[in-house]
Formats: C-alpha cells, structure tokens, sequence
DNA sequence: GTGAAAGCGCTAACAG
DNA sequence: CTGTTAGCGCTTTCAC
C-alpha cells in the first residue's frame, strides 16, 4: 500500500546532503524563516533547483496540523449560482496558494457535517459557507474557532462569525418599488424554504414595500429553492381566481422553473404575467430567458469571502468581518415589454400548433 | 501556527493507554486487520469509543503517500455537463469514502500540471480526468502509473490508460442519419477544437454518414466549445447564399449559443433551421429550449469512472478498462416541428415590436 | 548562523 | 496473538 522511495520524489534530507548543510537550514531556505549566510543560501537553493525538490505538504500538515485546504460549502451545484461563485472562491484561493474543495450539501446537515469531519481530518484549514442550510450549529461545533469560517450568501446567526453577503433585503425592496412602478399592484412571492436567511430577508423586503404601498398582506409562497417548486406555485396562482399580474422568484432558478412552467401553459410573459428573479445568473441574460433579476454580483461575494477567509487565517486576531454588498437590479424583457420579452422573435411565422399532450414526456421521443 | 495538542483529539497513543494495550494493536484493530483476541479488541474498541478516536488521515497519508483523495478535472465548470458529471462522481466516491477535488483546467494544460503538482504533493489517489485539453502527456508525467487515472468525456490515446466514454461517433451518425431522413440534405456541424478527441469523433460520425448519403464535403466549422463561438458559427452559415437546413452542435452548450443567436436573428428553429446538440443536459430537456441531442447518460459516465477507479487503486493488478457506453438519441422540438418547438406558445397573443437596438445591450437596462 | 534531536500520528516489519 | 522499533518528511526548540 505504501509508496516506494523512489516515488515520492527528493526529501529536505536529500536537498541536505546535496548542499552539505543541516535539514534545519534548508527548511529555513524554502519558508525564507530567520537568519541564514546568503552563500548558504545560495547553494541551498541551488540544490534545490537541481534536485526540483518541493516541500510535501502531507508532512507540513502532520506537524503543522494544517493543509492549505479550503472548503466551499453549496447547497445544490446543479444551480448555476454555485459554479459561478465556485470558479470565483476557487481563483482568489489559487491567488492564495489555496487549494478549494467544493461540497455538495443538498442542504442537509447530516452532509456538511460528513464533510468537515473528513476534510478537518485532513488538516482543513478554513470554510467558506455559501449553502443556505440549517446546519450552522454544526458548523459551529465542528470549528469551533471562528476565524476559520466565512460566510457567504446568507447571514450566519452567530455574532461573532465573519460574512459576506448581499444586501438581499435591499435588492427586494428596489425589484418591488420597480414592479410597483410599472402598475403591478397583485404581485405574488415565490419563496424559499424558512431557514434560508437569504431567503427570508428577500421576502421580507418584499413585504415592506408592499405594506408601504397599501398591500399588507401580499401573496408569498414558501419553496424548497427547486425549479420544479417554482414552476408549480406559479401555475397554482395562474390558475387562481384573481391571478398576479406579477411573481417575483426567490432566486433565478426558482424564476426558471416559472417560466418554464407559465410557457408551458400558454401564457405570455410579461404580458400575462411579468416575472422577475434573484441573482444574476449568467443563464438570466440569454435571449432564451430575458430574465429581468437582482443581480448580486456573485463573483466579487466569492472574492471577498476568500480574502476575509485567508485574511482570518492569518496570525493576528482580527474582528469578525461582516460585509454587506450592494446589489443591482436588472430590467429585461420578462417584466418590461418594451424591451425584449422572453424567447420573442422565435415563432414569427409559424403556424403548426403545438402538440400538448398525446407526445411521450414533455414532447420529447426517445429513439 | 502549529495547532495546540489540545485541539487535535485523541491520538492512537491514547487509545493505547486506556486500553492497556499497545498502539499496533489499536492499529490493527482500526484497521480490522490481522487477528487479535475478541477480549482485547472490546476493550480496544470501548476506548476508541469512549474518546471517540479517530485516525487522522494525514498521519495516514505521511506513512502510505495516499490520502483517500481523488481529483476530477473538468473543461469548465460552467458547462452544465460538468456540475452533472461532478455530482454522480462525488456520490460514487462517497461510497468508497473517497473525498473529490473538483478541479477546472479551462483546458489548458498549465493548470492540470498546477492541480496535479499540489494534490499529488497532498497525497492525491486517483483522477477521473474529464476534461478535453491536450494535457495527456501532463498527466501521465506526473501520474506514470496508469492504474491511478481513468479518462472519461473523451477517449485517451496511450493505449495503457483506462476509460469509460459514450460511443460519441456512433451518438453522431445516428443524429445524423436521422436528420437526413426527415428530409435535411444541407447540415452544418458546429465542432469543438481538434485537440479534443470527443469532438472529432463526433465531426468523423457525421461525415462518414454524410459520405454514405453522397454529400462528401459536408460543412463543417472547428470551434472552441464556446456557446459565444456556437452563436456565431450559427450566424455565419445562416448569412450564407446557400444556407444549411439543419445544425449540429458539438454539445448542448454550443446549441444553446447556436440558438440564442438564431432567435436572436428572428429565425424559426425549427422551421428556418433545425438544431440539435449532443450530451443530453438536462437544460435541453426545459421547454425553453427543446433541443433534440444525443444523450450521453452522464450520471451513468461518472459513475463507472469511479468504480473502475477505485478498483485499480486496488492492489491487484488489473488490465485497463477500457468502456464505450451507448447514446440514446432524443428527439424533441427544434428539430421535429410535430413536438413543440423551442419556446412556442410564448408568443401567441404579442404583437408588440421586438426592440432591435436602441436598447442597451441585448435589450436590459440597469438601474 | 547553523546543527542536533525530538516529535507530529500513524503503519509496518520483526520479534517474541 | 501482541509488543517493540523504525521510520514517513517536515518543523521547531535548544544548543553551539
């Protein structure tokens, strides 16, 4: 099971030998650490190059305890949010000399917790926290030590924990006041699930504007973040007596799945229903989508959640950061009919209708 | 920086103490390997249990150079295909209680070599090696034993190297052979770059059935796997004198650009021009879209990865596996106008104008 | 400035 | 069956 010597490649021992000093001095060399004569150095070095020796990081972290290792906590990779702000945490960590592990929680738990025991075995050095789940006690327990936490994408309850988040509520209340101001006065909420803070603090936004305009009991469904969620409670409400002549998704996936969904009813969006979403997914600004949304400008939230992260990591204590950045609302044509509505433009000319029912699946022939 | 004992948990000296034994017997008991006596190994497992020990991986990982590590390298994250592939990969790992690294080349060889270099370093096991970079030679430099990688996505070209990969010529004759027979003649394939070998199997499926038919120079343009790159090949042919009939995309990601562009441009897919991809993601499937594509059964792909993985990381020798699983044609609405079109339904009762420029950008407006 | 020596927590011979 | 003894490759006192 083990690796033969020759394997694994040149030892501080070797680079030693080489250059005819102590290990000590050579690991002084290679973590440029106190004191050492430059001619030492220079030949260190030079054994160094020749024999393209490089520290194992396996034996740093058996005496150090660390790895150079962080983690990604996300709810769903399936959600075009997450690899994008995985590709963000992922170069700022390289920047870093980080290595990121990205971890699919669907939002349990029983997973995070499966996770960060394997990985903290493995001399985890931090976390970054983007999944919305109700598992921030565990995170908690298992790292006990805030500094090596940062969370990202919702607001940990935990004073003392460090985040970086978007102004959520915010971004709701400017997407309503811009709904309102188009003439929606029945504007419904499609929800998430109640222990994703982001989640809450979207809805609530929404339920101050729509108080201060006279609404105080607005219509709000709760979610489970799925597109297929989404897709049903919009259809519920359009098929409701007295229909919203808007819906407003918790996130753009959720907003997806209404689309989908209200398309595949027949109606007409914004016509029949405008449509908004949550985050600016790159998939909202496709032609296909023209999906008007809060856009939370994920990439610098992955950013910054890794420089606060590698700047906690760090020797001297600091206070718990807490950032909250500005989001920025983006009209397309699923709300605003001037510009360019979903998928419009398609079926000028045609005229062959469409085949509902009777085809296999969603009019789709397997072969 | 070094963490205080305190904080490390128990080690197995520990365990060894309370159980009045010593630690190789705790390691053997942990290990469940060779034979101890049932008297000493209650007593052994009743102090692990009560200090609630656990091996440290790292320690591990110093003695064996292995770390219970894997490395998926993908093309790029933002490709759905991948986040799919990463989820049944990660869950098959699971199960041999192997942790995966996600790890995005962007398909330059550089960055599989920097990937590698650290986690093997960190003690890495094994890669599933899905990306579609020229970095063969890469990784079989820092990797020389072949048993520690299976390529999948695309088949490698050291005949020792194991994979698991679709039948991407077969998938692309039978796309082909069946757009030939609902009557297009004039088809234009949208390829992927030459260096990856997946994509040329697909543009050769497509000639050679183009061959049979008797159309010999087929059109065929190269790409860069780019959805940006799909829309305007798309444009370019669809400007032509004499324009194709029918599209093929090299996947679902280039579609989706292909189509953008051509809804963009006012044309009817189908019925100005029929499109299809390759991979099956399950955003072809969405009624914004409809895309006919070739499944390539990913979940399926990741999963017989792993295993064939795992179980050459095994200690017997094993012959490389060497996989060819079969696509499944699906046929859907922007191909076959009998089954609802991309998008149809939208439409219907819109008459306002489609704003073609004077908008800002592709019609959003920020506020 | 530099070296010697003691571990980090575990596994793997080799003896008994 | 069980214990003893070396390391794995590095960092870190503590001397010189």
């Amino acid at each position: 099971m083990s690796i033969p010597r020759e394997e694994r490649g040149p030892t501080i021992i070797d680079v030693a030998n080489l250059a005819q000093v102590s290990v000590s001095t050579v690991s002084r060399v290679v973590r440029k650490h106190a004191d050492v004569k430059d001619a030492t150095r220079a030949r260190v070095q030079a054994a160094i190059d020749s024999l393209g020796y490089q520290p194992s990081p396996i034996a740093r972290a058996l005496v150090a305890g660390r790895s150079r290792l962080l983690a990604l906590l996300v709810s769903d990779i399936a959600n075009p949010f997450y690899p994008q702000l995985a590709r963000s945490v992922e170069q700022e960590a390289k920047r870093g000399d980080y290595t990121v592990v990205i971890c699919n929680t669907d939002d349990r738990a029983g997973e995070t917790r499966r996770y960060l025991e394997r990985l903290l075995l493995q001399g985890l050095d931090g976390v970054i926290h983007a999944s919305v789940s109700s598992d921030e006690a565990v995170v908690h327990e298992l790292l006990p030590d805030r500094r090596r936490v940062v969370f990202t994408n919702r607001p940990p309850t935990d004073p003392q924990a460090s985040y970086v988040v978007s102004d959520n509520g915010g971004g709701a209340e400017e997407l309503t006041r811009y709904l309102l101001s188009i003439g929606h006065r029945r504007i419904g909420f499609i929800g998430g699930p109640n222990f994703a803070t982001n989640a809450v603090a979207r809805v609530d936004g929404f339920r101050r504007v729509m108080a201060e305009a006279g609404e105080p009991e607005p219509l709000v469904a709760e979610g489970d973040f799925s597109a297929e969620h989404g897709g049903k409670a919009a259809l519920v409400w359009s098929d409701s007596p007295h229909p919203p002549t808007a819906l407003i998704a918790v996130n753009d996936s959720v907003a997806l799945g209404a689309l989908e969904a209200l398309i595949d009813r027949g109606l007409d969006v914004p016509g029949d229903v405008a449509l908004a979403g949550f985050d600016g997914v790159q998939l909202a600004a496709s032609p296909l989508v023209n999906l008007t949304t809060v856009d939370q400008h994920i990439d610098r939230m992955g950013r910054r959640a890794v420089r606060i992260l590698l700047r906690q990591l760090g020797r001297q204590a600091r206070p718990p950061a807490a950032e909250v950045l500005p989001t920025q609302l983006l009209v397309r044509g699923s709300t605003d009919p001037t510009l360019r509505p979903p998928l419009q433009g398609l079926v000028r000319r045609r005229d062959a209708v469409p085949s509902h029912g009777g085809q296999q699946g969603r009019g789709e022939r397997a072969t």
